[in-house]
DNA sequence: TATGAATGAGGATTCATTCAT
DNA sequence: CATGAATGAATCCTCATTCAT
């Protein structure tokens, strides 16, 4: 079990620097289809053995790499992460209005639309939070780089004289709170709730918060 | 601890309310100790055994109340909400200051702190949403209340010049997902969130929203 | 798990009171046909759905009695040493002189043949005992009642002055480890041994030992 | 740490006797590693992932030498036996007088303890022997091996008059049970049986077979 | 109403073995 | 020689659900 853990790691490592057989169904490529798959049909629904069917593999080689599926959840909800975190990195660095660049920071938090394969993934997982302490931690670290994005957004807006703060800390959870609520709606479809009327009700409060 | 005190005073009420049938008492329990058992180890722990033996009772005998698990957990949820519907409607009853209701509506709505069964058994019942029509309207039911409720709380508090609103509709819908989501993280831990801390959040964003 | 357990227990205890299925397979059954099954093919090929269709049941019943393998494996030795120690709690009793006694003890310790089913299941089970503290136990307490009946018979021996003895305790525990070894010869075919080559032999380590 | 003593002896033997394969050497440390392992936690525990962990080495080369799991197992054995074998017949070669040399051929068999690697092998391969024809004539070969040198024992003592001999091949059957037997509940740690208490059973029943 | 015996489909996980490199 | 990726069959166990009593 333990070992299982290293190997996967060790193969995130090897995974750009050799590619020996072609055959090999690459780890980004599970976690992705996990993912879908999840979104698609919920976590209840998914199988190793169904999701090695989707990826014209075997469960066992799925479960080479992961260890278990309880990993495979935690690595993909990392993998996802992971790539939008890079994207808020992307997003922290652009030359743009700090007015801008929180509206570009509200876009990228919330779900694209209901059954977003993202958020089904977190709403799923909050299922287990509960009872599986690696996966709140790695729950806490993501919503912390959130918080610290934001943060920053924040600080910088004000600098420039653009926003005006008060505690930004307070605010950006405060925001980050609304945010996931509404995230939560859309995604579920509860309440009628669509991204769009998310983002404009994301805006105003936005507004009224930081002017 | 928290569960044992609210289940005290829970039976006071059911026992008054539905003397007549047995049956019924005893279809509380079972609901009551499902949710209790949903806080305590989660849905995923929670089986109709296990169920069974919480009440003294057989597994064959719960679903012969409820039918299937899912109608058992369906009931659950319409039960708990149910509570708390009699509450915010006794709430709305009070004569006291609007923006003191809406203050308690607040903490009316925010989980009582981590694991807070009513809580648990959203988180755990949002992942089961997707897949299961009849559930998604029983929470956008459970969901209309509440903002039905909260408007007219924002509503009357403009009329009494208490509170200053533009579009009571879109105000009530952002502050419960503000809501929502302080929920969420508290309910999970997540971001050391306390139940103080989303309060003193949410009467802020109040304050901010109504003036 | 525990439960289970606990289930079995009460199980046991009602199998005489009440038989309200017909169609029920004794649990009985189930430890014969396992003992009989580990004989047969070995304990290796012993898997609980092979068992569940040579009862005619299913492999979930077999487990719905006895938890798990483990304690089927367990309950197996128990039920089948049980037996056999009423049978030597007969032979205690009968009135015989103590030299034809003890030849009839050796005659009950011994296999009956090649791959005895009783014998089977403790080779099989010697390979667990290792990893597994209460299979240890229950042979340690299965190898006490051996020992103590026979010091028994060899004390009362010596009592009526057919036997001649010396340190009694001593000298069963001898007896005994020449007829585990003998056994386990007889039941796994090694070196041509038969159980009337092995009744001769210890007949003859008998004579020499007690006169 | 009994047999990391046991390890450095074998490997200075090994070495010397063949300096010219190192493959045959390393197939010394998979065999002697694979008895330490199962002496561990027993066969069942034993993987080939597992064992060729602690070999630095990979499951598949383990294969490359051995073809299969049940060959492995096999040479484990012929290789632990084969070199008691050896230490066998320098025993015999020794000008010791008969007794004597009877004493140390007891101590040579009885294991050195509870988990004796050697035994524990025994112990768990005899679970396979019904199913394993291989196995059975291997098994019954090492049994001749034993068998032949203390006949061999015998007679010589017998020759020199140290010895009161009867059947020389009937008195090493029995003597090899009762050992077989003590073996056993030594190494399960059975009724409490140890090395010493088992050897000075064996020492005693001895005296009485050939005085 | 109430029980609990019985079912049986289903799922995660393990592991010996193969084979391309 | 040596690796380790990949396989996939096999197995234990869980659990909602049914139903005779």
């Amino acid at each position: 079990m333990r070992e299982r853990v290293g190997r996967a790691v060790e193969r995130r490592v090897s995974v750009v620097a050799t590619r020996r057989s072609d055959g090999r169904i690459a780890q980004d490529r599970m976690l992705e289809e996990a993912i879908a798959a999840i979104a698609e049909h919920g976590l209840a629904k998914l199988t190793m053995s169904g999701l090695a069917e989707r990826l014209g593999t075997s469960g066992g080689h799925i479960l080479y790499y992961f260890g278990s599926k309880d990993q495979l959840l935690l690595a993909a909800l990392r993998w996802s992460e992971d790539r939008l975190a890079e994207e808020r990195a992307r997003l922290l660095a652009r030359r743009v209005p700090a007015d801008r660049k929180l509206d570009l920071f509200l876009g990228l938090y919330l779900p694209a639309g209901p059954r977003d394969p993202r958020w089904m993934l977190w709403v799923e997982l909050w299922a287990r939070t509960a009872g599986n302490a690696e996966l709140r931690v790695a729950q806490d670290e993501i919503d912390r780089g959130w918080q610290d994005d934001l943060v920053t957004v924040l600080v910088r807006g004000a600098d420039k004289g653009v926003l005006v703060i008060d505690d930004p800390v307070a605010e950006a959870s405060e925001l980050l709170a609304l945010l996931e609520g509404l995230s939560t709606r859309t995604v579920l479809g509860l309440g009628g709730t669509t991204r769009d009327g998310a983002l404009a009700m994301a805006r105003r409060a936005t507004g009224r918060l930081l002017r």
